[in-house]
DNA sequence: CCTTGACCTTCTAGTAACAGGAATCTTTAT
DNA sequence: ATAAAGATTCCTGTTACTAGAAGGTCAAGG
C-alpha cells in the first residue's frame, strides 16, 4: 500500500506517517521507485496510533502502549497504569483551565463591554497587589 | 533595576524576561557594564503580562491587552471581546478534555489490571472498526 | 591584591508533534 | 505528448519558553 491509501485507511495525514516512521514506529519497505509499501501490519499499527493519539496519549504512551500491545505476555496492570496515569494528567488539566475559567468569567462578567476605556479585566491584570476575591 | 530584582518582583524567572525583551515587550535601558536596567514602567508591563499569562492569554492575546491598556482612548468592548474568545477557547478544551475522560475512565473502568494480558483499553485500540457504545 | 561566589551577558539547542511548502521524481490518464 | 495526481526529501515554522555553555562583572572577605 501507497502512503495515501494507508492514510485514508489509517485516519492519519501522510505527513504524520512520515513523521511516525523518522521517529522509530514503523518502517515500511521501499518500492524499486522509492516509494514506501505499507503491509497489513504497518497500517494496524499506524491505525492503533492514530486511535491512542486521539484519546489524548503523548508519543511517548503510545510507544508503550504499542509495545506492551505486542507483547503477548503483557500484564494488563501495565496498561492499565499508563491510562490512570494519562487520566489524572486530564484530570488535572481541567481543574487548571476550571480555575481559569472562573476567574475569567467573573471578570467578563464585571466588564461592561462599551465604548467607554474603564475596565475590570484590565485592572486585575494591572493589579500588582492583591485581587477580587475568589 | 537588575534582572534578577525584577524577576522576583514580578514572579517571571529571568529567562523569560530576556525572551519577552528579544519579542518587543520590553525594552530595558543598559548600564555602562552591559546589564540590563529596568525602569518602574517595564516592571510594571512585566508584572501584567504574568498576570495575564497565569490566565492562561497567549502571547499574543498579551500584546492586544497590552496595547489597549496602554491606549487611554480603548473601548471597554475590546477588551471584553479578547477575553470571551479566550473564555471559549477554555471551554472548548473542557469539553474536550471531558470527552477523553470518559472514554478513559471507561476503558479503566473495565481492565481487570491484573497480570493477565487481556486488556479492554488495547483492545479499544486495536479496533479498526466500531467501538463499544458512549 | 586575590579569590570566591553570586549575578549578569550572549548564543545555541531542545522541547511536542507535527504542518506548510519548495523542488523534484513517478505514475496514470487522456 | 502532456498534464494531473501522488510520491520523495529537505527545510522552516509553530508555542513559549528552558537548559546549558562560555565568559564578563561586582561586592565581600582574607
Amino acid at each position: 500500500m501507497n502512503i495515501g491509501d494507508v492514510a485514508e485507511a489509517s485516519g492519519l495525514p501522510a505527513k504524520t506517517i512520515r513523521y511516525y516512521e523518522e521517529i522509530g514506529f514503523v518502517r515500511p519497505e521501499r518500492g524499486r521507485n522509492g516509494y514506501r509499501d505499507f503491509g497489513e501490519n504497518e497500517v494496524h499499527k499506524l491505525t492503533f496510533l492514530a486511535r491512542a493519539r486521539s484519546l489524548g496519549f503523548t508519543i511517548d504512551d503510545c510507544r508503550t502502549l504499542l509495545s506492551l500491545y505486542e507483547d503477548r505476555g503483557r500484564a494488563s496492570s501495565d496498561v492499565k497504569a499508563v491510562a490512570e496515569h494519562h487520566l489524572r494528567r486530564i484530570n488535572a488539566k481541567i481543574v487548571e483551565l476550571k480555575g481559569l475559567r472562573s476567574t475569567l468569567a467573573r471578570l467578563v462578567a464585571r466588564c461592561h463591554g462599551d465604548d467607554r476605556p474603564d475596565c475590570p479585566i484590565l485592572d486585575d491584570l494591572a493589579a500588582s497587589g492583591r485581587r477580587s476575591g475568589t
